[in-house]
DNA sequence: TGAAACTAGTACATCTATTAACTAATGTGA
DNA sequence: TCACATTAGTTAATAGATGTACTAGTTTCA
């Protein structure tokens, strides 16, 4: 099984024929952190797509746009910098689309009473009852996905996720502002 | 442990809160799920900022011109077609991105002889250099990630992510185009 | 108490990715 | 063989995300 015939190339047999160049060719030793690395990129990427475009897109959201609303729909009302931490977006990236949401009349922001700085985001009545449909539809869709995997496995997948970036103070990580 | 208070919120107790919610006041019923494809796009998402903020976006690449180059360096000659595939980009995105590559010096555009519509992408000899000594970085860097799970763990965790994506065929999943 | 350091959020310029529409080459089948 | 459908790639318009720089509120501590 040589995979050399480009014509012939997928996922795996790239990832097949990097492996034995890099090693061969290079002398690179960690092909396992390089095949890893490459299989989770592909992987969230290969479902978020999917999420995106059969669930979010068709009903005028953004995967962005779901995820912020998610997180303030079930942890809200919700200072803009915690929404920023939970979705892994930036301080920019919430800001710029906390301000779609609003002129879309799904999200609602009054600044906040602790803190004159801070901005606390909410639903609307109308995001709230979008949130509720659109997750009926994302939830099939992430079981339909999920099912894929036994319960079992899919525990030990999150444990080994979980892992992997938890113990990531061990060393210097950059993370967005 | 209750977590309900919102100043204390991080992504885990974010996921407890939400499954809690989910299950107890809206009654839907996939939360392992939830919680894979979260924990999922969470992890990807921390990884690949890293390796792009603390090893290419120094160099003047990006996490896509990274991955271009990459499939290209190890299977190279490549069609833009098949860059496409194996990057997981869309073929307009692979164009625009080549463009600025071949004006950056890094990477090369000829017609394919065998098919006259096609464009074989391969790199200069600048951008052969350029990856080998990116990839050391990388490789490194990869590597720190990878090592705080076990070889053993590691090849899990490969096995489980593949096995997620690669059955997807059983139903009706968007890719791009 | 008041100056300096810090923090939350926003504005702006830039860059990238997406979809849709288009051009040109290739394949197919009556 | 010739019309029709497909396919590879590019372009253009748009949307979204980034980093930087800025404003304004808060904390710290001399």
């Amino acid at each position: 099984m040589t995979a050399s015939d480009p014509g012939e190339l997928d996922f795996w047999s790239f990832v097949e024929l990097a492996n034995r160049r890099l090693a061969r060719e290079y002398g690179f030793r960690h092909q396992l952190a390089t095949e890893l690395l490459l299989t989770l990129n592909r992987a969230s990427n290969i479902v978020t797509y999917d999420l995106e475009a059969s669930v979010h897109r068709p009903r005028g959201l953004s995967w962005s746009g779901f995820r912020l609303l998610f997180v303030t729909w079930l942890a809200g009302p919700l200072e803009s910098k915690k929404a920023a931490e939970l979705t892994g977006m930036s301080r920019a990236a919430v800001s710029n689309l906390a301000k779609t949401l609003v002129s879309d009349g799904l999200l609602s922001r009054e600044a906040g009473s602790r803190d004159g700085r801070s901005v606390l985001l909410s639903l609307t009545d109308t995001g709230h009852q979008e949130m509720v449909e659109v997750f009926r539809v994302h939830n099939e869709r992430e079981d339909e996905w999920a099912g894929v995997l036994s319960p079992e496995e899919q525990r030990i997948l999150i444990m080994l996720l979980d892992k992997l970036v938890t113990n990531r103070d061990q060393f210097d990580v950059r993370g967005r502002n």
